[in-house]
DNA sequence: TTGAAAGCGTTACCAT
DNA sequence: ATGGTAACGCTTTCAA
């Protein structure tokens, strides 16, 4: 593999003209541009990131660090970054963290060791303290889908408390007054936000709600199903699911399906996230709007901000800018009783 | 940012000390590398990968180019390949080429840049010359979800042709006589192959059959139901619906429903791929089992392997090796009719 | 066991 | 417009 010695040897120029041809500088007259741009195109040349890399202080490309992205919500997360990555002529690094906490710490160890100055963290499993050590070691660092009281300026993040009220709202004014609540364990707080502002809601009414608390990672159909087997086994009564997410929802109504129970009409289920299954799904179901790849989408130019050195200043925080707000989507899945 | 200069000079020793101490070899005494251990914590020490990079000839990381992230049967892909990355302790450049020839180019060109020895590419948009040029030019490409014949040992691929027949054989078997085949245009071989392998079985039988060709792009839930739409206001008569995929396959019992029609006592429907989504669904669906899991995972292996310049050897090549075998996955979508 | 020094492939500054 | 060359941060002989 030819370096770019070769290739001044080969043209009989200097490395500096060659160096120059590649970046497009100026300084080099047109025939002696030609001629090298011919020879490096006869002999292949291809030049070597790394090496340019030691030379620049600035590398242009984005880092991320995603959960995993197999869950269509972070899949949409990477089609965010993704976008204005393209947009900005970008490249992306992305090094995924399969939900443990060692190998979301080692994903972004190898990105700062690449010395990527942007970087979009995804993070389920560090906890806070780590965290903020790491967003004050590196400026460009921003953490998505997550809040943290301490940095949020270095944040963007779901109002999940606003999206937990709004499940709850929606069922109690359709009439609703036994609610089963499907959660998921973890140290992710959005679970317990989103709990928090359901329960702020439902204690505005005379109703009752149970909790059921599914394992870590457990946040799919399956886990669904699961949940609705229980919450029937030990005779809870409820004409309302709220669940955590959408797969969970579809679990759950397919669950209620094989015990004979029809939804919307025995049971009323809201999910969460309105991914595509949400549409697809017989009835339509009901959710909350996530609005994830915009919030993907504006961390990945807050964090290519923030590693320029640009909009450090504390004062011209804003939450809203920071701070995204969920949606109910009223479809199908939801019936008024009385 | 301390360099290893930094370190060495903070800890009264030589450059080459600490190279030896941060790479774990051999010929440093304990009590030296302790100290220096201890130096680089209090400094913060993070090693320049670039610049290691650029000494070592063997760039252990492996990189991978992907259609579209959004894209669940993708997702998977990349859930395979990062199994494999994480088992072998390796990291993954991921660079996704949003479906259009430059970019996907651009993604190759970047990885090959950054010296990655191992890439697995998963490439819709670039023509087969240009891939077999690259095969040629680097060891470690192996071509995922594609087959070219010249560079077959350099392929994993799925049997296509037999995935389409599959789906017409257990039509026909049900007895339907009245097809419509939903098929994406594009330039990838597998709707190609396998149309080819359902008109292969198809013409064996006393069957009529009309073709559907969505565009490039629109093999989602919304191409479903528009191409039934077409169907319909063709006036196509049909029992039974032979999708590109899944997500074609539930857009299409949508638009089903929504005219009245039902699944599967008036219409039977098979999709492919057999993602969580044709289980979610209701009725569920009957597809084409995709393993592209596995798939993704044995590239994996190949192009580390290659790339290690291990198994070049043409001998070896057993196709069995290279190319998965589909399987029917029979639900609840097809009825038998008389 | 330790250190000096020669690279690795580029870039950028300073001359010419 | 061009070339020489130090420097980037690290690894790896080769001596000591």
């Amino acid at each position: 593999m030819p370096t770019i010695k070769d290739i001044a040897k080969a043209a009989g120029v200097s490395p500096a003209s060659v160096s120059r041809v590649i970046n497009n500088g100026p300084k080099v007259g047109a025939k002696t541009r030609e001629k090298i741009k011919r020879i490096m195109g006869e002999m292949e040349y291809q030049p070597n990131a790394n090496a340019q890399a030691i030379n620049v202080q600035n590398n242009a490309s984005i880092g991320i660090v995603l959960a995993d992205l197999t869950d269509p919500l972070f899949a949409k997360m990477a089609h965010g970054i993704e976008k204005v990555a393209a947009q900005k002529d970008l490249q992306i690094f992305l090094n995924s963290g399969a939900f443990d906490q060692t190998s979301e710490l080692n994903a972004i160890e190898v990105l700062l060791e690449h010395r990527y100055k942007a970087l979009v963290v995804h993070s389920a499993m560090i906890d806070d303290k780590t965290l903020i050590e790491f967003a004050r070691k590196v400026p460009g660092l921003v953490l998505l889908n997550r809040h943290i009281k301490e940095i949020e300026s270095r944040c963007i993040w779901l109002d999940d408390k606003a999206g937990g009220g709004l499940m709850a709202e929606h069922i109690v004014e359709q009439g609703h007054k036994k609610i089963a609540i499907i959660a998921v364990d973890g140290i992710q707080n959005n679970t317990r936000h989103r709990i928090e502002g359901m329960k702020a809601q439902l204690a505005k009414y005379p109703v009752h709600y149970q909790i059921e608390v599914l394992e870590q990672g457990a946040a799919t159909y399956e886990g669904g199903e699961v949940a609705v087997q229980n919450l029937l086994a030990r005779g809870v009564e409820f004409s309302a699911i709220l669940a955590y997410n959408d797969a969970i929802a579809v679990g759950a109504v397919s669950m209620l399906k094989a015990h004979g129970l029809s939804v919307p009409d025995d049971v009323s289920v809201v999910g969460f996230n309105n991914l595509i299954l949400a549409q697809c799904m017989k009835p339509k179901l009901t959710t909350i709007h996530n609005p994830i790849e915009e919030m993907a989408m504006k961390a990945t130019e807050l964090a290519l901000r923030l590693s320029k050195g640009e909009g450090t200043d504390v004062a011209s925080f804003s939450i809203e800018e920071h701070q995204y707000t969920p949606e109910l989507v009223i479809r199908q899945s939801v019936k008024r009783i009385d």
